[in-house]
DNA sequence: AAATTCCCTTGACATATATCAACGCTCCAT
DNA sequence: ATGGAGCGTTGATATATGTCAAGGGAATTT
């Protein structure tokens, strides 16, 4: 249950067998059915949570309605409102699962008491969001310099896969475009090879 | 030389007054000039810069020449490229002082030794990066979801000094579109009121 | 198995924003 | 003080992408 997390420790911090039996105790396993939320817009988010399996997406709906993805967590990543989680004050986000899922979670508590006893896990989770904001920030140049069709390409190449297992329309909301300007993308993609 | 920083330190952790004291001496006062950078594209970041007192930017540049802003940083602000500073990669961005600078410089080996010395840097960093990262995430939903305009309005918002601080030229490339755009919209608000 | 809903596609048209060009103003630098 | 560069503005036009509408096929529900 836990080989996944343990793997994801170990690239960027060396933890005893020890710590690893202590970090154990304060993720709480949880299953989660397909088109289950995990947050919605209006609670609290309560936790962070970490993929075991499966696939999950966070999105905001905008005052028109139409939805905006924000991230797609799949196996080995971490997902969750940051904000929310922080400050305690009710999330804007949604955080529903694409296909049954198995989480870690983590709750507040659980890691201000794991910062305290396994200080290197203060350095792990900086670490992975230093590298979140490095994303977020290459994302977002992208989203002011890029047409559509390059972001398009650019995801595909950094996620190959990701085609295969999240439908179109929700690349689309992810890449901040209609589906219908997506479909045409791939149209012409398909014509020019 | 040191009251902001440790301003904004206190906000987020408690130091002792020896932990200050030690703590200053890992950061490298540094003035520099309008105009001068701080970095260019293709130099390894060796520093992240607290501002004491000025204005910069960080900005790449696309492949069809156009310059995007990633960041302003104010006085009390911090500013880098996280990814060349922790990877040792050559930097895709250039940083410079939009007017005279007063910075204080920490260098990757400073950072780790401090961390060691005074862990609650640790935590500090780490809460610097998270709120960062919400702000970059808020900003990334924002320019897929909203129009020039709205973007404009919140920018302005937010940080309602800015049109004075910053050459409108500049708002425009980090909103991520044309000067022309930029100059009509005000134009319509203004027409408005 | 039938019915329904959802998803992707395609077409016609609308709109936000970019591009290109010209002009006046301000601020440096000589 | 003078000349030049850079900045903001405005107009005409181009382009990427959005919107609306319709149809077909796959998947899910009854």
């Amino acid at each position: 249950m836990f080989e996944l997390l343990f793997t994801k420790f170990d690239e960027k911090v060396q933890l005893t067998e020890e710590e690893k039996e202590l970090a154990k105790t304060f993720f709480l396993p949880k299953k989660l059915r397909k088109r289950q939320y995990l947050l919605q817009e209006g609670d609290i988010s309560k936790y962070v949570a970490f993929v075991e399996k499966g696939t999950l997406r966070s999105y905001t709906v905008d005052e028109r309605g139409v939805e905006h993805i924000i991230q797609f967590a799949f196996e080995g990543w971490w997902i969750g409102d940051m904000y929310s989680f922080i400050t305690n004050e009710p999330s804007t986000y949604n955080i529903d699962a694409l296909e049954d899922c198995e989480l870690l979670l983590l709750s507040q508590q659980a890691e201000e008491q794991m910062f305290e006893k396994i200080p290197k896990m203060e350095r792990f989770f900086r670490i992975l969001v230093q590298n979140s904001l490095i994303a977020t920030q290459r994302r977002l140049v992208g989203s002011l310099s890029q047409t559509a069709e390059e972001r398009y390409n650019d995801l595909v190449a950094s996620c190959p896969t990701i085609p295969q297992r999240v439908p179109q329309h929700m690349m689309a909301s992810f890449l901040g475009i209609t589906p219908e300007t997506l479909s045409r993308i791939r149209k012409q993609a398909s014509l020019k090879k």
